[in-house]
DNA sequence: ATGTTATATAGATATTTATCTATAGGAAGC
DNA sequence: GCTTCCTATAGATAAATATCTATATAACAT
């Protein structure tokens, strides 16, 4: 058999002669003239290279190898029409993968959205990279992931971006500490205090840099911890002063005060970026509609800030 | 996704591709140039309506889409693949079916051919029918079978014939009849017993009636059965004397004798026979190879005639 | 026998396909 | 930055395919 000039549509045409019964019925189904449908026959059957059909009683029926290219062709065109419903899912963003890169600070917040999306989509893959802003920016440059999440976008030249949450920065002590109880502090007050900053390479501590900069401010003492959660504790333990994001402090923090420093918070939005030069998978173009649609419900009113739909409508 | 366009060979060109891992060296081992290669990728996708592979590190990698047509190509590829297996088989007599009319007389032999040859061919089916020959000649007038099996042919007009096996006519009497110990007896001395007779139609009775005719010759008293067996055991019980085919004669037949009449036995020869104007089943022509070479394994040497090659020959 | 219906063949044509060579554009390696 | 290997595009062409209309042939039913 000759495999070369098999056409799926072929295989069609044949299942529709066997499945009718006559060449002619088969060709009305198809919406074709009965002469095109015999001259396809005859060419299936010289690919085949053996009779496929015979003519008893008016009908034509499948010899035994008719019967079995019936068999196959049943099986093949089901088997294509199962990838088309594959196609299908993949193209709602009901199925497929997608990664996602997370500036450390997020991860306090994403999960609230992957969750529920993952409920809805059980069939989408979700990779989560977490780091700090460096490594993602790395991630970014190196077009690893489909979804980029920073407070501050890269050059946004290959990028579209949509804001979708607060991300305020404050300066937290350990409760009882004695500028605890002010209710109005200025920042150089706290200069002389020692405070904890995350890595260079940090979001967070990047952009408490800056702002001291516009301030005219320089640092006092400083102890350098490569984690938020480590910085937490060790503000809560009198370790010293932080700035962080405030999505880092639990619902409830009995041990830690937010201080009334004038200038504070430094507000900053959480953004999703998505490179305009790599085609977005359509599983995370669904997780975006996702989350323009279910951002509400997913966290504290407070830091809502949902542009999502900018974005969205950009990337149709 | 566009099925219309789909062809058999654009999937293995798509395989190869995804194997090899990159357009250049699919296309060195599919013996194509690269443009023809990207060219027919471009179809695919196109096709498909979504991209199918992305490169990265040199190589190229199927996306989420093309990885599922990979594996559904793979397996509409593989079943054609066991398609073209299943129609070696079928070219090759080793599955399939056939069907076969005996004449009445022929029951006793053929079983001999038709054992071995399904032990060797287990997978190829066989239909027996059995009727005289005047019912035998109506199936062979509608084509109903892929073999016949007559002792003289029809009108070979449309049909091949090949003897493979004599068919002597005995005259018999039961043991202890006063003729039985005769050693030359003349047929007209028969006349005036009973004669058991096959029905009109029956091959048997037709070559008897045109034996005595050539002789000149006309039957006495006759009493008519339409079966060998029911002749048989009439003529061991007393009932009359017969002309019959010595396969009806079980090896050992201690109540019955054969008379030495002079003439007989006539002497015929069974054949098979295939229509000429209607392709021979591949597993009915295995079954003629078959009995061409396996005859004298199946039959007593005296009543070998085997002259089947000849018959093959010309099916050829 | 004689219409009727189904199938096959012939002739025609626009479209598509397979395939090449030549060349331009890109990415990876040194 | 240059070279090299890979891929994509363009241009060209012979072949094949899909499809039609018109007609011949075969099979069936009355």
């Amino acid at each position: 058999m000759n495999i070369r000039h098999l056409t799926f549509r072929l295989l069609q045409v044949y299942v529709a002669v066997v499945a009718s019964g006559t060449v002619s019925e088969a060709a009305r189904r198809l919406h074709l003239t009965q002469p095109t449908v015999s001259m396809q026959l005859k060419r299936l059957g010289e690919a085949v290279g053996e009779p496929l059909l015979e003519s008893r009683q008016g009908r034509l029926f499948p010899t035994e190898a008719g019967s079995e290219l019936y068999r196959a062709s049943r099986e093949v065109l089901g088997r294509f029409d199962d990838f088309d419903d594959y196609l299908s899912a993949l193209r709602g963003g009901e199925r497929g993968r997608f990664s996602i890169a997370l500036v450390n600070t997020a991860q306090y917040v994403l999960p609230r959205l992957l969750g529920p999306h993952s409920r809805a989509f059980p069939e989408v893959e979700v990779t989560v990279h977490i780091g700090n802003r460096r490594q993602m920016l790395t991630r970014f440059e190196r077009q690893e992931d489909d979804l980029y999440v920073f407070s501050h976008p890269p050059s946004l030249a290959h990028a579209r971006a949509g804001r979708f949450l607060r991300n305020p920065l404050v300066a937290v002590a350990p409760r009882g500490h004695p500028l605890a109880a002010r209710e109005r502090i200025d920042m150089s007050e706290l200069l002389g205090e020692r405070m904890l900053l995350r890595e260079p390479g940090s979001a967070t501590r990047m952009l408490f840099e800056s702002w001291l900069q516009e301030q005219g401010l320089t640092l006092g003492p400083t102890l350098q911890m490569a984690s938020n959660e480590a910085i937490r504790v060790g503000v809560a333990s009198g370790l010293g002063l932080a700035v962080l994001s405030e999505h880092v402090l639990p619902p409830e923090h009995p041990d830690i005060v937010i201080l009334p420093v004038v200038g504070l918070p430094i507000e900053s939005h959480w953004q999703f970026i998505v490179r305009s030069d790599r085609r977005l998978s359509h599983a995370a173009h669904g997780f975006l509609r996702f989350a323009a649609g279910h951002l509400h419900t997913c966290v504290e009113p407070r830091f809502l800030s949902n542009e999502l739909d900018g974005l969205l409508s950009k990337l149709n």
